[in-house]
RNA sequence: GGUCCGUUCGUCUAGGGGUUAGGACUCAUGGUUUUCAUCCAUGCAACAGGGGUUCGAAUCCCCUACGGACUACCA
């Protein structure tokens, strides 16, 4: 049998920026693609007009790029299965309602919004828990099985508001095959007599999903578990339109759940645990309140991702640190946990942590440069590369070496205190100056001289380390802790290293 | 409530009949370092419970418990 081309979408609704766990479907459906060597598409969900956010599509064609998953079809990059908004498909939608109302599979219905509830109420009164329209309440229902054929012909004609409902079969197994759940089945007693045409014109998800699927030939949908209890009526959707052979095949993911407590992580969780939830920063165009994202946080996008791509997903190997082509190489759908995942950030962390100390002092030094420049320090290329090369092991954001390191770039204006209180002896300001005096005449101001002239003053007044680093460490960068002082005073160079001193002594009271 | 899905260290997970149940993050301890961080070493720590099947079960089956998702003219 041919293979079919692997073709698969990501279809975000753009009701708000997308979240992480979003960000993470749309990744294993980008890995999957690329493994395959197939398409990924992005196709916008917006069928539910009221609820459109503005500026959500953008945010998610932004966002995406950040993650550098590059996008095969979509509306922001064109394509020849478009349009890829579900909006502007709107005319598509019809024929294939009506379609499923000739060959009975589906039937119209005029229930207003106060009946449907009505119905509800009188169930739940009748000791029924979750009311549904079905196989057995329709009958009681103003739709097109019940009411006269000349009375719907009349309806109809007088454009009267009415949905399209699915005629849901009674008592029949529906099973598919999920690549990652295994046989799932559901009895379509279970299902509800779902809307499939809304009275606005519009098709709901499950229509527009599947007609579109169908459409642009996908042929796998990679999607959160919250769909799995409607992905019964899907199949039933694509056998009812007699597209079971085109029919995708299914992947639900586990959910990526919230950190504390229960529940799958949400919008919501955002700050409140001290860490986004969202890949880049967005501001609610509404209520103008601010979310912060991963981006401006200072993480990496391969960082986000590879801890995203782990967070459900393992290679099976003791590796953990993956460039997107390694994904790429190494995804695969069978091995992707059952089980919902807790959203680590410590992990996170982590990962940001191992991509910053892969790179060199000058990949670092750019990326330095804009915090540099927001705190008006400013300083040559080279020498932040090599503040970078020093720092970068203590640093788990390129701004770390700044917030660690401000010292390389001016001198201290204040000195750590407890550092003083405990290492600043009254013999110390002498200690200082004499040692102040032998870097002076020192020719060489490197590293290893530095460090050389030390140890030889240390042995020539028979003291220890402790009596002498601390409080030239003090003196030079304003803290009690940091890089070695051989590599910090060669770096800032011998002038401005006698400087700091000299404006030490002075300033220093115990 | 109903339907479906799930359950291995605190967290992410490996493991699919015979393993001292492995790794990573976190944490703790020790070593390296003038110090902090790094690095290295060590340690703490798990098969939800109960029944089967089997010579043998974390692994297969059933039940229970717990967790989650869904239950809209939202996706």
């Amino acid at each position: 049998m041919k293979e079919r081309r692997v073709r698969v979408r990501f279809a975000p609704s753009p009701t708000g920026p997308l979240h992480m766990g979003g960000v993470r479907t749309a990744l294993y459906n980008y890995l999957f693609a690329k493994k395959h060597n197939g398409d990924f598409l992005l196709r916008i969900e917006d069928t539910d007009q009221t609820r459109y956010v503005s500026g959500a599509e953008e945010y998610i064609v932004d966002a995406l790029n950040w993650c550098q998953m590059s996008i095969d079809e979509g509306a922001s990059v064109g394509g020849e299965n478009g349009p890829y908004r579900q909006s502007e498909r709107k005319p598509m939608y019809k024929q294939y309602a009506d379609q499923l109302i000739e060959s009975g599979s589906a039937y119209y219905a005029f229930d207003t919004p106060e009946e449907l509830t009505e119905m509800r109420e009188r169930m739940k009164a009748a000791g029924v828990s979750s009311p549904q329209y079905n196989a057995i309440t329709r009958s009681g229902m103003k739709n097109s099985l019940t009411l006269p054929a000349e009375e719907v012909q009349r309806r109809l004609l007088a454009n009267e508001k009415h949905v399209i409902r699915i005629k849901m079969p009674r008592n029949e197994d529906v099973k598919f095959e999920d690549i990652i759940r295994g046989w799932v089945s559901v009895n379509t007693n279970n299902i509800d007599d779902k809307v499939l045409f809304k009275s606005d014109g519009m098709p709901t998800y499950h229509l527009a999903n599947v007609v579109d699927d169908y459409l642009m030939n996908i042929s796998h949908v990679i999607r959160g578990e919250e769909w799995l209890p409607s992905a019964p009526l899907h199949v039933l959707l694509y056998q009812s339109l007699g597209w079971a052979e085109q029919m995708p095949k299914f992947a639900h993911l586990p959910l990526i759940l919230k950190p504390d407590g229960n529940g799958k992580l949400s919008k919501r969780d955002g700050d409140r645990l001290g860490f986004p939830v969202f890949p880049t920063n967005w501001t609610n165009p509404e209520t103008g309140e601010e979310s912060s994202g991963y981006r401006e946080r200072g993480y990496y996008p391969e960082a986000f991702n590879n801890m995203l791509a782990f967070l459900g997903w393992n290679p099976g190997t003791t590796q953990e640190l993956f460039s997107m082509q390694e994904l790429v190489e190494a995804f695969s759908l069978d091995r992707v946990g059952k089980a919902g995942a807790k959203f680590d950030f410590d992990k996170t962390n982590w990962f940001n942590q191992q991509y910053l100390r892969m790179q060199g002092g000058e990949q670092l030094a750019p990326q330095l440069k804009p915090f540099l420049a927001s705190a008006q320090l400013e300083a040559e290329d080279s020498y932040i590369a090599q503040v970078c090369e020093l720092m970068k092991e203590r640093a788990t954001f390129v701004q770390d070496i700044l917030k660690e390191g401000r010292y390389f770039f001016e001198a201290p204006t204040s000195y750590d205190e407890k550092t003083i209180k405990k290492k600043w002896k009254e013999q110390t300001p002498e200690i200082i100056k004499e040692l102040r005096d032998l870097l002076a005449a020192l020719p060489s101001f490197d590293a290893e001289s530095i460090g050389a002239c030390f140890k030889a003053f240390l042995e020539a007044k028979e003291l220890g380390f402790g009596a002498v680093m601390p409080g030239f460490r003090v003196s030079v960068t304003g803290l009690g802790a940091g890089a070695s002082m051989n590599d910090i005073a060669a770096l800032l160079g011998k002038e401005e290293v006698l400087n700091r001193i000299d404006i030490a002594l002075k300033t220093i009271k115990k």
